[in-house]
Parts: structure tokens; C-alpha cells; sequence
DNA sequence: TTGAATTAGCACCTCGCCGATGCTATATTC
DNA sequence: GAATATAGCATCGGCGAGGTGCTAATTCAA
């Protein structure tokens, strides 16, 4: 639970690898090939990626993906944003416009606090950055991973 | 996206309720009706939460629930955890024992990095205890909260 | 000029899970 | 014994994630 939906898998694999080859042009193709990850999907998810601007397209025979924002700017947040649309931990975090108010608004005595959770939840996802992802550097984060996560 | 379910929802007010009241013993309905909880699904979480050891049930008229973990230890992730079961960023970050990995573990680019990921997450679920959101301090967390969303 | 390669944009379908409901059994109080 | 509450299932509807297919538009290269 709480997990990442399969098409925000593909999308960070994606733009990870557009990340590392720089400003190279590369079809989806190329990059589904060489991740085991399947076409379609991947085509799906670069697609709503090109339309939400974080990567650019260039059509035709030869043609393919290139990555539009910088590595160290797009973040985490922004990605899942753009494709599974916006992060909400509660229903109610959502703006008024959008009416994601629960019928407890009024009178949830938790609701102040989860908010709070909620916006220091988006912190956290927006200080990730791809680059962070695509050129991990072992010697950072500054903690152990779990030896059963360890692979 | 990365919203937490009604299940959870539900299961922070009443958890949080039964933190204020103390070892007052609470019936589902009493918390239902004070919150405009459907009680149905009440009970359906706190029968759960009965079963993983965080609340204590008592049977029969005038029974209910009382919190049976200290409130300053009773975390967001363990509550989420009981309610929704394990939380994974992605499949892969589960434990090879639960077969939580996808086909391109083995290749992954990105796993080591996204896990890094995952265990910052959990230890930012972990931090946030319900004695926090049930005792929310107007004061603490020492940040605003975007003007959107402040009611 | 033609064909192959590649992205764009839909429409659609299936399956699992969340959310919700209902029923029966068990325990306790009054 | 009646009323109150929890325990434990079993089930069911609806929605969204995940996946598939088709057609159009664009570009390169032989």
C-alpha cells in the first residue's frame, strides 16, 4: 500500500535513462529493449510526459524522446504528479476548487494535523530529484538499506 | 494518488479518539456517531486493529475498545501497516520471502535508489506518532501550511 | 516517391481491490 | 431473557489500474 502505480515505475525508468544519456534523441523503443519494460506502457507513459512538457518528442523515423527539464529540478513529486495526477494523502488535501472535501471537513478534529503530514509528505517527494535516481551514489543518503531489501 | 484508503481514514479518527479519551472504554458507535463515521466500516477496521494488538476489545453491553499501544509509540506507518497491510513504494521493496519482485530486479537501474527512497519514506510514517494528530500542537511542526488548504 | 519507423490520440476492455452491506455467533450487562 | 456490542465471515457493486488495438500524423532513407 501506498505504492507507486506501474506507470510511474515506467515513467522513472524512462526519464532516468533519457537523464544519463543527456540530450541524445531516444525511442521508446531503445529504451523499453534495453529495461525489459513493455512498449506499449512505455509509450503510454511518455506520451502524457511529452503533453505535461517534462520531456520533448520528435516524431518520425530516427525520432524519440528527450528529456526537457533538468534532472536536478525535476523531481519525484513533479513525476508522480504528471502522470498519476496530483498527490493527496487524505481526500480533503485536495483544493476547494476541486471539491475533495470529505463531509467531516466541518468538524474532523484531525484533519489540521493530517494536512500537515500531507504537506511535509510533498516536501519529502520534491526534494528527490531524478538525478538523485539516475546517478545514485552509493556513498550518499547517509544510511544502511535493510539487508532483506539488499537484493 | 498516494492517498492513504477510507480504512485508514477512519481508523486515525477512531484511534485518535480513543488517545484522548484515554483508558476510557469507547464504543464503535459512540465514535461513529461523534465523528460522522459510517459505523459499519468502523467496526470493520477496528475489528482489524483488534486483531493486529493495537486496540483491546471489550464484549457485551457497555463494551468498546480502548487503545491498547502508548499513543507516543503508536505510529502513522503502524497504523497504516495494520490497517492496509506492509507499505511499498514500489513491489520490488517487499521481502523476497513475500516473491515482491518484479522481472527486471535483476537488471533494475534504478531499484537501489528507489529503495533508498522507500526506506526514507517509511522512517518519515514512522516518525509521526498518533499521539501527534490526536494532541495536534497549533504551535509545533514549525512550517505554514499553504493558505489553499487552511480551511 | 514510396515504405519503414516513430510518435499522437483515442477508444476500449478486463481484472482486482476498495468500499460497503448483511448475517450469524459470541459475550456481557441489566 | 432482552438488549447491547464485538467477532468473523461472505458477498457484492463500482471504479480505476493495467493493458490492448487501431488510426492518423510526421520524418527519414532507400
Amino acid at each position: 500500500m501506498l505504492t507507486l502505480t506501474r506507470k510511474t515505475e515506467y515513467g522513472l525508468i524512462a526519464v532516468c535513462h533519457l537523464a544519463r544519456v543527456g540530450q541524445k534523441v531516444t525511442s521508446a523503443r531503445d529504451i523499453a529493449e534495453e529495461h525489459g519494460v513493455p512498449l506499449p506502457l512505455l509509450m503510454n507513459v511518455l506520451k502524457k510526459l511529452n503533453r505535461t512538457g517534462h520531456v520533448s518528442s520528435v516524431r518520425g523515423a530516427r525520432g524519440g524522446y528527450v528529456l526537457n527539464v533538468s534532472p536536478k529540478k525535476f523531481t519525484l513529486g513533479g513525476l508522480i504528479e504528471a502522470v498519476e495526477g496530483p498527490v493527496n494523502l487524505v481526500r480533503c488535501t485536495g483544493t476547494i476548487k476541486e471539491n475533495r472535501r470529505c463531509g467531516l471537513t466541518q468538524s474532523c478534529t484531525i484533519r489540521k494535523a493530517v494536512v500537515k503530514v500531507h504537506v511535509r509528505l510533498r516536501q519529502f517527494l520534491d526534494e528527490v530529484t531524478i538525478a538523485d535516481l539516475a546517478f545514485d551514489d552509493p556513498q550518499a543518503a547517509g544510511f544502511a538499506i535493510p539487508q532483506v531489501l539488499a537484493q
